[in-house]
DNA sequence: CGCAAAATGTCAACCGGTTGACATTTTGTT
DNA sequence: AACAAAATGTCAACCGGTTGACATTTTGCG
């Protein structure tokens, strides 16, 4: 692999010259610039990213720590962000961490350590305050991590609220909040807020479900629906924190014969693919995951030029489908 | 940051020994070995990763090329693919070339440039052979990119020919086969293949609709399905070869109140998590996506000590649900 | 032509860890 | 006590690009 050095070389100019080229725009003249094109072309040459990175302090990489990539709303997340780095020229240093605290500590300081343009954190530790450096630029995304960090959010409250709403303009008198897990912090505690607020106007009030870590590690809530309905047969509406509960609360009442929306009418969260393909299709309250990550990432990459504000919020979309 | 030689000084040793004790295991004494340790503690010392991967002229990362981060099949290729290499050590960069061939290229060049470890493709591109030097281990995952590049596949030929099996002793006689999109040296292709060969010991042959690349990205069928159903109205078996086409196909025939199993049977791919989400849930051939994500990524780790076979094919499971 | 501005060259330190060669010191063994 | 083996130290080059300071050359323009 040919070096500058050898680049220079050939273009008949100096090392100096052709870094300036690379880095300084506008200062080499054009006939330079073309002679020192012609030798990179000629050798095929690529700078050496990490010796590049090693001087000056920074890579160009971004890092995107997410609890898990099974998950199909983490899995937009990670698109979207994807793209936003690499629009920007960035590259993106993905980590999984399994929902589990220790491995966020390990993959933040293996990020610094990487020496990586910038972390976003789309995961849900509280404590990871103490260990960020202030020397690397740190965002989170739909958490809210601690004060000083700044975090990216779409209005759950409001999310809560126009579930509400459509639920009980739909009819429904007996309602149900099935949340993924309680994390403190995690800003999608919101939406029960939002939710119960709402129905608190209309003199009603919602059973609340709290569901484990565990449940919303493994995805599978079966059981947990089934014993819900068991004991509360009468419910009539629910809303729920992500649309894989809803798609299985669905799958719940098709085997049980309860008709949806005849029975039971069914709100989801997050917009991923799967609320419109199964039958019927699920009404849920869509994230602008496109906007978040694009904002994050931008942030991020430009914090040393416009301070990032403590925290953004993104609007929410109702999208009603058939289980209203 | 502290240095090495921070660290050095304040245990009282020199860098060398700090960096023999780092790297070659076994030289350094224990009780040196615990003072180093202790000033490693005290300075809060990470070694820059970006000066020793400059220094050893490669990174501890790992490459993943993918068409998309949005196709539920892909996140679980990234998903296992982010586990093992966090089992062996390295770190994960993500690639989405959005299946544009150019992308790959310059993802593939830019992996080149940061010296990455290895790299695994899960795309399309064919003529990527001869971008691809020497000097970096590059293994294809699903697809067959050119002779001289390893491969790690499942046995898509026994998919096809389980799924034949399955629909006509269910007594299908009118069958059809849903491709994705048909890229030359996808091994995908290879379903249909087994498809039909089993079908053909029948005496049957079956339709076979080919999908353009474009409904392949946009992962959106609706029309096409509706188009062939009304064409070919007596098709009462179809085999797809992935479960959100198959996915398509189950909310069409809800919606168009054809029975399933009764009035059609499927038979989807992959396994994806949505196969079981749906009602009925969807029969389909699993792929050990996680046997084959890991035998790529130690294939790749650790190809200077053991070659890595040209392909690797392993085992594809019938997972009967609902739809057959 | 003469002078200032623009373009290049020269030199060398620096980023932070790695490694080989060889010298010196500390251990353990008999 | 003698000697070999093990552990450290010393020194310096190297990975490949970046950058500041300053010298020198080229160019444009009045």
């Amino acid at each position: 692999m040919a070096t500058l050095k050898e680049v220079a070389d050939r273009a008949g100019v100096t090392v100096t010259t052709v870094s300036r080229m690379l880095n300084k725009p506008g200062i080499v003249s054009a006939q330079t610039t073309c002679k020192i094109q012609r030798a990179m072309h000629e050798l095929d040459y690529q700078p050496n990213e990490l010796a590049r990175s090693l001087s000056k302090q920074q890579s160009n990489m971004i890092g995107l720590i997410v609890p898990s990539a099974r998950n199909y709303f983490f899995c937009k997340v990670i698109h979207e962000v994807e793209q936003a780095t690499c629009e920007l020229g960035y590259k993106l240093l993905l980590c999984v961490s399994n929902h589990e605290k220790q491995k966020e500590i390990e993959y933040f300081s293996m990020l610094k350590a990487n020496k990586v343009a910038g972390v976003l954190i789309a995961s849900h530790t509280q404590d990871l305050a103490k260990d960020i450096a202030m020397d690397m630029p740190v965002i989170s995304i739909d958490r809210t991590l601690s004060p000083g960090i700044p975090s990216v959010c779409s209005d759950n409250e409001n999310g809560g609220r126009l579930a509400a709403k459509l639920l009980v303009q739909k009819g429904c008198r007996n309602l149900a909040y099935f949340s993924g897990s309680i994390t403190p912090g995690m800003d999608a505690n919101r939406r029960q807020d939002g939710f119960a607020s709402e129905l608190a106007k209309h003199g009603l009030q919602p059973i609340v479900l709290e569901l484990e870590e565990e449940q919303f590690v493994s995805m599978d809530y079966e059981a947990v629906i089934a014993a819900f309905f068991a004991q509360h047969p009468a419910v009539d509406g629910v809303f729920t924190s992500n649309d894989i509960i809803a798609a299985q609360i669905l799958r719940y009442c098709q085997k049980t014969g309860r008709p949806v929306p005849g029975g039971l009418k069914i709100v989801g969260y997050d917009d991923i693919e799967l609320a419109r393909l199964t039958t019927p299709a699920i009404t849920t309250i869509r994230q602008d995951v496109h906007a978040i990550s694009h904002f994050a990432v931008q942030s991020v990459a430009q914090c040393k030029k416009h301070p990032t504000p403590l925290a953004t919020v993104f609007p929410v979309t109702l999208i009603e489908r058939e289980t209203t």
